[in-house]
DNA sequence: TTGAAAGCGCTAACAA
DNA sequence: TTGTTAGCGCTTTCAA
């Protein structure tokens, strides 16, 4: 098996030393155009890219970003986020010939421990902090590691990292204005996991909304999978027609489907004798029956930003908070207006 | 800023060489057991971890390995099999001190770049190979550039790495014999990307149980995604009743959803009027109306074995093909018999 | 069983 | 503008 060539194998095509080839191939001032570009022909001769690990020992800068998400197996694969936020966060760092390392972890013991484990073995320059969570400790923790970060939205804690968030309470504002016009005047809300900050915030503007409204409002709390939006449905449905909500809207669009599904099985027709929203968005929501009124995020558009904004920090630029172009309600089938007579 | 402590650190502390506080930590024999103890508490009390970089720089292991994606964004997000299947991954790495750098790509020449990239710049010690095409370059690619991988499959073409795969002959003749008990006579398939392997392999069961028990077959390929699924669907559910199938299998669970959604919005009933099945699982196909018949596929299973064996592989052991449980049939309520009278 | 020293491939002083 | 020389933090000889 042939050697990989260094940078020294460089240095005898070109004919010039390795420190030379090192400031040419990094762009760096003080080296002769002609000699510049006579390394870079040897270079691409001899098919020779600098080793990552070499490069980290001297630079103190691995050309990664770490990821940890925390989720239990069974909701990881259901969440609609993820995936594409991880291609949003690609399209920004391949061009910057950085790279992902990305660890799923069930709990927060093992989600400590990975955090100290990416930032002590020096792996990562930094950190993607998603689902915030109240007194979140990674942000502190990351802070105790020397390391950086940015964060999915606010955290509740004083935080010396950018943050990137959407503005979501317009969208479920005018989800709710939007429900109650159509008639509705007892809603549910099928909640995400109300220790996760977006979960709650979602949660205390619709029921901010639904007082204004005079919406008689009842809440839910779960775990964001469908099960558990499933059997929050059983429940709701199960209640006496005079109390049963007549619209339910659902923390995302997972639970919002198995809500649906519930709905559909106990034998209510979806939108006319409840109507169903999901939040957060998705690809497949677009695709049951009735198609899915939900509130559209853009996981890509977070994941650019978010690469954009913590490779910035890393090269030391100073932090900058970024927002997103607000969430917006997008209405299908699975709303509409209350029948007066329920089936 | 402190600066973080190195080997040299943990060797003054213990009042030894770096050398041996290295054999010590790496459990190297020849080490007396006493001052073992002493370096590795002195390693404890100071907080050493050992940094990747350096270490990879010598040992030539990187303790990392890459996952390169290749997946148009839209299809990403709703396929089932990948959130899961890193989670598997990721139980065994971090049991084993690795990382997983994770690519999202495009296209093939972006993936191609990605493999180069990552090999070159000596990112990853090997390669798990997911998506398997006809003529996969992505085997050859990974012999050239001198590095090692696992195929989630078998490929096409001659590779020297072990591979990792499933039966799902056996679930699939399981499926069309089911629904030809039941009494399907006509039952279309609307398949995956014919250009991967399993898609293509799938099909081609499909049709010869479909032959050998004298079930008329139309077969669909589409890229996988529930835009393709949903407007397959269409097509099979515009023809003349006589000619319309009464069964549909699909190539993945969210297309399966989006044939269902436009079954149901065409007014057919499923199943009395058209039988949907899913295939390689999903957890959101529980939570559909009505619950997706599908073949079971475990992404975590898979992850977990794909992790060990090419783990076992860098660790120059003899490569062994892996073989998981079979797919199994799981019957839920979007099958039935056909009605005599359609709708 | 332990220490000393060399070197992995690169970057960054400093000289020339 | 270019070459030389030290390291970065670790592993791995080779001696002692």
């Amino acid at each position: 098996m042939e050697r990989r060539p260094t940078i020294t194998d460089v240095a005898r095509h070109a004919g010039v030393s390795k420190g030379l080839v090192s400031l040419a191939l990094n762009d760096r001032p003080g080296v002769n155009a002609d000699t510049r570009a006579r390394i870079r022909s040897a270079a691409d001769d001899i098919g020779w890219r600098p080793n990552a690990a070499a490069r980290s020992l001297t630079s103190r800068r691995t050309s990664a970003l770490g990821l940890v998400v925390t989720r239990d197996p069974s909701i990881i694969e259901t969440d609609p986020f993820f995936a594409a936020f991880i291609a949003g966060l690609e399209a920004v760092l391949s061009e910057r010939g950085q790279v992902l390392v990305l660890s799923v972890v069930p709990d927060a013991d093992a989600e400590e421990r990975t955090y100290r484990t990416l930032a002590g073995d020096g792996r990562v320059d930094g950190f993607i902090i998603t689902d915030l969570r109240r007194a979140d400790p990674r942000v502190a923790l990351v802070a105790e590691l020397g390391s950086v970060a940015v964060t999915l939205g606010e955290p509740d804690v004083p935080s010396p990292f950018p943050a990137v968030r959407r503005e979501y309470e317009h969208g479920i504002d005018d989800l709710v204005h939007y429900l109650a016009d159509l008639g509705h005047t007892r809603i549910a809300h099928v909640a995400g996991n109300d220790d996760m900050l977006h979960g709650h915030a979602r949660r205390e503007q619709f029921e901010r909304t639904a007082e204004a409204l005079g919406v008689r409002a009842v809440v839910t709390p779960t775990d964001f999978s469908p099960e558990a939006g499933a059997s929050a449905t059983e429940d709701l449905l199960g209640t006496d027609p005079r109390d049963r909500p007549t619209a339910i809207v659902y923390g995302n669009d997972p639970m919002a489907i198995a809500g649906m599904a519930v709905a559909q099985r106990l034998g209510f027709r979806v939108p006319d004798d409840v109507s169903i929203s999901g939040l957060d968005g998705s690809q497949i929501g677009r695709h049951v029956y009735p198609a899915l009124t939900t509130l559209d995020n853009d996981p890509a558009e977070w994941g650019r930003v978010v690469a954009a904004t913590l490779l910035d920090l890393v090269d030391g630029k100073d932090p900058v908070d970024r927002t997103l172009t607000p969430a917006r309600l997008i209405v299908r089938g699975s709303t509409g207006a209350p029948l007066r007579n329920p089936a």
